[in-house]
DNA sequence: TCAATAGTGTCTTTGAGACACTATCCG
DNA sequence: CGGATAGTGTCTCAAAGACACTATTGA
């Protein structure tokens, strides 16, 4: 940038050196009651047979979130789903090939409706609880996750964003495990009930699943009401959570 | 990515076409008990003429924030100070000369010690108060402005985030004129001071200031107490809030 | 009947907020 | 003394948590 007269003709990208841009998605869902997350395995150098969280190139005529969602159909099938921001990681030596700035998201996909593939790229895919993910990961991904968790902790706390790992129609209870396993902490039952029905997020559908004992009430979780995603406020917040959406931008 | 025989010798960065990084900086500052913003006046094409946050491209030895923290040094002459990543933005045509992907940072300085310099690329800097900010802004700046407020008053709900603006030594009451400034809505002093007391983040320094009426008690920022930043919560945190920090993911 | 699971009621403690009060300076 | 600014005390109300209780099924 020292010339004085650029202009749209005479300017010439190709003049500074520039890194690859990538973006990873770290996937989450929830398989058996127990939160997952998917991971690739790596055909080629670098990092070769390692467990990667999924990702790749962004094209020059996408956005990086469409380049997010892209992956994430091409790893899982899956379209149309809770995806956000995560950070953005580029040290100048996370990868030996080149300098390769990796933008990271995160997604939650339901526990039903994904069918794998594996790429090209990689000889296997996998949902790995993540209590028992591998590690070290290919790169710094041992770090992308862990800061993925968190803000997936965090958001919790305050977001309506456990009912994107639910089927359709679940019971309050069901819910209450999410919260447990993602915390990792016991919830008391009573406290529960008290909050989720005070949010005013729940419809009763009428439904109700036969079990051992009490037959459990079935609901739907209530799109419209409140702001979409922060409809309630678990518990106070916690450290991290997440960078802010549109709709907050709106209000400043 | 189609190449089965990749190796450290064949591997050729060149053939995927690369988009250029840059990293912008939101600079805080507090002037007059006022809460300001350093912006740039653009020089040349795209943009002349326009006020935009201070930023430039990226070099392929530096991380990210070693960036930011460069470009922070060269508009202001200002280090060792506050910095964080806030978000990535990369669409496709937010800047017309070529794909640039841009990884904001927002940066706290103390309202002492800057020293305004003019860059190459620009033909002006200058602070403006946030409220009375030049709209609109070049490229997606106004965006990136309106994130970083929202950043920065989430953080400031539960963190010790307001202390980086405040010089080494003040009164509980400067302290409480920047929360009511960032938050825009007035805080009762007597709630104010009973919860920053209770934090136990404040040292006594001894010191009084004179004024108007009764003298004023002076005091420092313990930095040894708790766990750094986030040492006590202000208030219940609402939507947003920053992204995790590395104290935060080693308890994950 | 009991085991198993679902769901409710209530007491206590904590903390946020409102707001009135007291303290100490200058003139 | 009064005006100005600093700082404290206290009451109320709402939400969070602990925990005991009731409900409804199948075997």
């Amino acid at each position: 940038m020292t010339d004085a007269e650029e202009t749209a003709e005479t300017y010439d990208p190709s003049r500074y050196e520039r890194p690859s841009v990538t973006v990873d998605v770290v996937i989450f869902t929830l398989i058996d009651r127990e939160l997952h997350v998917l991971l690739v395995r790596r055909k080629r150098w670098p990092y070769e047979g390692y467990w990667a969280i999924p990702g790749g190139f962004v094209q020059m005529h996408e956005s990086l979130e469409d380049a997010a969602r892209r992956e994430l159909e091409e790893e899982t099938g899956v379209r149309d789903i809770y995806i956000e921001q995560l950070y953005t990681f580029g040290d100048p030596n996370r990868d030996p090939r080149t300098r390769v700035i990796s933008v990271a998201y995160f997604a939650l996909v339901r526990a039903d409706r994904q069918r794998l593939r594996v790429s090209e790229e990689s000889i296997d895919v996998r949902w790995f609880p993540v209590r028992a993910a591998p590690s070290p990961l290919a790169f710094d991904h041992d770090r992308i996750l862990a800061m993925a968790l968190v803000r997936l902790r965090s958001k919790l706390e305050y977001t309506t964003l456990a009912f994107e790992l639910l089927p359709e129609v679940f019971s309050i209870l069901e819910l209450k495990h999410i919260y447990e396993q993602i915390f990792g902490e016991k919830l008391d039952k009573g406290n529960f009930y008290r909050k989720i029905k005070d949010a005013g997020v729940l419809e009763e559908t009428g439904l109700l699943r036969e079990g051992r004992g009490r037959p459990t009430r079935l609901y739907r979780f209530r799109r419209d009401r409140g702001d979409g995603q922060f409809v309630f406020r678990w518990r106070e917040a916690r450290i991290d959570a997440g960078e802010s959406h549109e709709r907050d931008l709106s209000s400043s």
